[in-house]
DNA sequence: TGCCAGGCCGGGT
DNA sequence: ACCCGGCATGGC
């Protein structure tokens, strides 16, 4: 496939399941912070399980970088308990709240001012913050137009034979940044659906080529697509 | 009942 | 530079 066919079979992708599935509203979250906190809660995690957590967090007033520094790493995994892996969690919920006041002084604008490339890496340096997680923190919380690479992407990309060779995280990212128009409005959606189909067909059936691109044609001048890229 | 979910870290080759 | 065990709950 070349580079064109490439671009085009990407955009084919996002229109079916656009159309399939509608826009996903992604962050499930109320503010920014709160994306974070679901990014590290949701590791390798069901987020019905993450939900509970957060709500337990909410309840106790503790969702906000000052409470989880000050509550002790003990009962702060009390409180995440339902999400599983409560203790390590805990220590990264810690870890990001902590290099989050001391260096930003809990300013998220300040931190998002930053330019990408080193925001990410000071991410990295995180304990708890892996390549996905950062990259979620950057999209869904700094509304960054920088694609996210999760285990369910991997599965549709392998099916559609797009995967690149090395199979690495930034060769999957450069598929669909280098082929896309890097629109954070778009990288949101096209995200949360491939996790949406992939939650709802990618492990129950076989999911190849044709089941996007013979997807019968609908209308696509109704409105519905979220940024102006798609037309 | 067993398998798995929107990963990441650290120690061992 | 990879590989793998550990971390843990709740839903189907």
């Amino acid at each position: 496939m070349d580079e064109k066919e490439v671009k085009r079979t990407l955009l084919d992708i996002y229109r079916h399941l656009f159309t399939e599935y509608g826009p996903q509203h992604w962050w499930p979250a109320q503010e920014p912070f709160e994306v974070i906190v679901g990014a590290i809660l949701t590791q390798s995690t069901a987020w019905t399980n993450v939900e509970k957590a957060i709500v337990n967090l909410k309840s106790a007033g503790k969702l906000s970088p000052q409470s989880l520094r000050n509550l002790p790493e003990r009962e702060l995994a009390h409180l995440i308990h339902p999400c599983g892996y409560y203790n390590v969690k805990a220590r990264r919920l810690k870890a990001f709240s902590e290099w989050f006041g001391e260096k930003y002084d809990d300013k998220l604008e300040t931190m998002f001012s930053h330019d990408t490339g080193p925001l990410r890496r000071e991410l990295l340096g995180i304990y708890g913050i892996g390549e996905e997680t950062a990259d979620s923190i950057l999209l869904y919380a700094g509304v960054k137009p920088v694609f996210v690479i999760d285990a369910y992407t991997r599965r549709i990309i392998d099916r559609l034979g797009l995967t690149p060779p090395d199979r690495s995280y930034a060769g999957c990212q450069a598929l669909f940044s280098l082929n896309l128009p890097p629109d954070a409005a778009l990288f949101n959606e096209y995200h949360a659906l491939l996790v949406r189909h992939g939650k709802e067909v990618c492990r129950k059936r076989p999911l190849c080529r044709d089941c996007f691109l013979n997807a019968q044609d609908r209308d696509m001048s109704d409105g519905l697509f979220p940024c102006s890229v798609i037309s």
